[in-house]
DNA sequence: CTGAAAGCGCTTACAG
DNA sequence: CTGAAAGCGCTTACAG
């Protein structure tokens, strides 16, 4: 094999003596090639261990079969098992996924779908970081008439697929849960409010206690902390007001709920039946605290495939006909109730 | 904007009368270019929102600027933490990442392969799969000339740059510990010994056992498990030995180590006091467990850094000599000592 | 069914 | 410093 050069189509030709269109159309299964012809094409490729040039032919097509996937951590397990979700079904089509990770951090992602636009991606998929509110890079993407679908954390505003959690209904189902269970003074720490997911589960919260005629009671709202310790702090001084929660919903994630956990029992608070716990997200580890916690699944995985599936049917189906389609796929989540919250 | 063409360089050098070979150069940064010129280009570009086609740039330069990464999951904390670490430094010099999962499934794998080869990828980053012990593709991309590296799970016989954790080093000192705290009869629960990996995990456990002085005993070696009822199935039977076992060194991973906890509690063995148990990986849900888990952090981050890192090392300072180098980077991964495994 | 030719959008020797 | 031209490897109307 010579050291620097791939094999082409061209070279096929030459040793069978025909022309770069026909070893084109054999190997693109066109059915304009002798039956003949195309064997003989098929092995002699094979033989000269010939491997098409996506580049090329990416470039001639004007599509790269690609999809881009800008996610704010890839090892975080929300994320890495969308990802997961949106690989099994993109490969069995043929596409190939280009993954960023914006680190919360707008500019990052700015950068991130440039280089995707760049790449000609025929689709991004994208859960926006936690940083800015600017959405011009987005609109961006529809400008170049590429496919964008937002998941999970998206910018309302824009018209594009969704693919999201059905977070206020999920929150509202756990805290009514709580309610059920006898508890009456329900705090809530928040996830950061510039998103969306997060206002949801707000107000599924408040949603909750008003259906069950609870009162909202300022004090027990308290803000997502920016570190571990401030959150500790943030939860050491919600157990030690003179009228404590005797429950709390941890809407950020688990790891917040396990932080409550940990506090709640160096405190010497007992779970649940002093104070009930619910987090979000079902992390593996949430089965094996003791007490194990009640938390929120969020379909991850499945979601991953909701969202490459309704690439794909829009793809599909699409006749020429508006190519920015505002449609949100809203998917339920299951509340899984263990013992944290079982009085 | 045109609904269908992007703006190319052609139409920034029809828009300032110029020539697409000067607006190819000032926006590639090329010193060849009046600096008025340079910036009136520069200007222009950004009004007509101009994007490079990368995939036009790459096929002229025969280069992609892009790196293949196959791992068997994609959503598994250690990959994905490696996966972490490799885009955190191919980000800063500007190369993508195709990610490909192989579900270890050896077809699939070379599936995988081929895309990427086809993809004209610059380097192929990869974890082999459980499955099969045929490296043909393996070789195919050394012999297009794309530079190969393998991590953590490595074929041994392919002359490749490898990454890996000192496995055998790492687990001779949890059993080395073990024994320290007085245990005599320590199980193995192995990983699949077609993988390197675990043959030296299992090396680790038996050098332990010899420079103590302990004697090998076969009914202590559990084959892995296939799935996790099997497992638990075989735990049970072991911990049921007329002599059973006064410690476990779930050397595939910190499940494995986490069914042994659940068994032992089911069971009514007392964790560490009747049983020590040493697990692998440094999962987040092991310092939280009742008794914590005692178990070995790989520093998976750190690995998908160093294995980028040696990419660019390679590139930088290859100066036409041999393109496939056969080096071995160990990391050396730490021991964690929890509660489950102090008597 | 097969071939000749143009073109996807860029880059880069080669002249001047 | 700038331009004209060729070419990266493929695909696809257009003829025949």
């Amino acid at each position: 094999m010579n050291p620097k050069k791939r094999v082409t189509i061209y070279d096929i030709a030459r040793k069978l003596n025909l022309t770069a269109s026909s070893v084109s159309r054999a190997l693109s299964n066109n059915k304009n090639v002798n039956e003949n012809t195309r064997q003989l094409i098929l092995k002699t490729a094979a033989e000269m261990k010939y491997k098409p040039n996506t580049l090329a032919s990416n470039l001639r097509k004007g599509k790269s079969q690609t999809i881009g996937v800008v996610v704010p951590r890839i090892n975080q397990n929300f994320f890495s098992n969308v990802i997961a979700g949106i690989e099994a079904v993109t490969y069995q089509r043929g596409y190939n996924l280009v993954i960023c990770q914006s680190n919360e951090l707008h500019d990052k992602e700015v950068q991130c779908i440039n280089t995707l636009i760049n790449q000609h991606v025929d689709c991004i998929v994208i859960s926006v970081s936690a940083e800015g509110s600017d959405y011009t890079h987005l609109q961006n993407v529809i400008d170049h008439h590429i496919q964008l679908i937002q998941f999970d954390r998206v910018a309302d505003n824009l018209e594009t697929l969704k693919v999201i959690n059905a977070n206020e209904q999920a929150s509202m189902e756990a805290v009514l849960h709580m309610v059920g269970q006898g508890y009456k003074r329900i705090a809530l720490l928040e996830g950061p409010q510039n998103l969306h997911v997060f206002r949801e589960r707000k107000a599924g919260y408040l949603n909750a206690l008003k259906t069950s005629g609870l009162p909202v009671i300022d004090e027990l709202i308290v803000a997502n902390a920016k570190t571990k310790e401030l959150g500790t702090e943030a939860v050491r001084k919600l157990l030690s007001l003179p009228n404590p929660p005797d429950a709390i919903f941890a809407s950020r994630d688990d790891f917040s709920a396990l932080g409550v956990l940990e506090v709640a029992t160096a405190i010497g608070i007992k779970v649940p039946d002093e104070l009930g716990i619910c987090g979000y997200s079902n992390e593996d580890f949430t089965s094996i605290t003791s007490p194990s916690i009640t938390t929120i699944d969020q379909y991850s995985m499945e979601m991953g495939k909701t969202i490459a599936n309704s690439y794909f049917d829009q793809m599909d189906n699409k006749m020429g006909n508006s190519s920015n389609v505002n449609k949100t796929i809203s998917i339920k989540p299951k509340l899984i109730i263990r013992t944290s919250t079982q009085k």
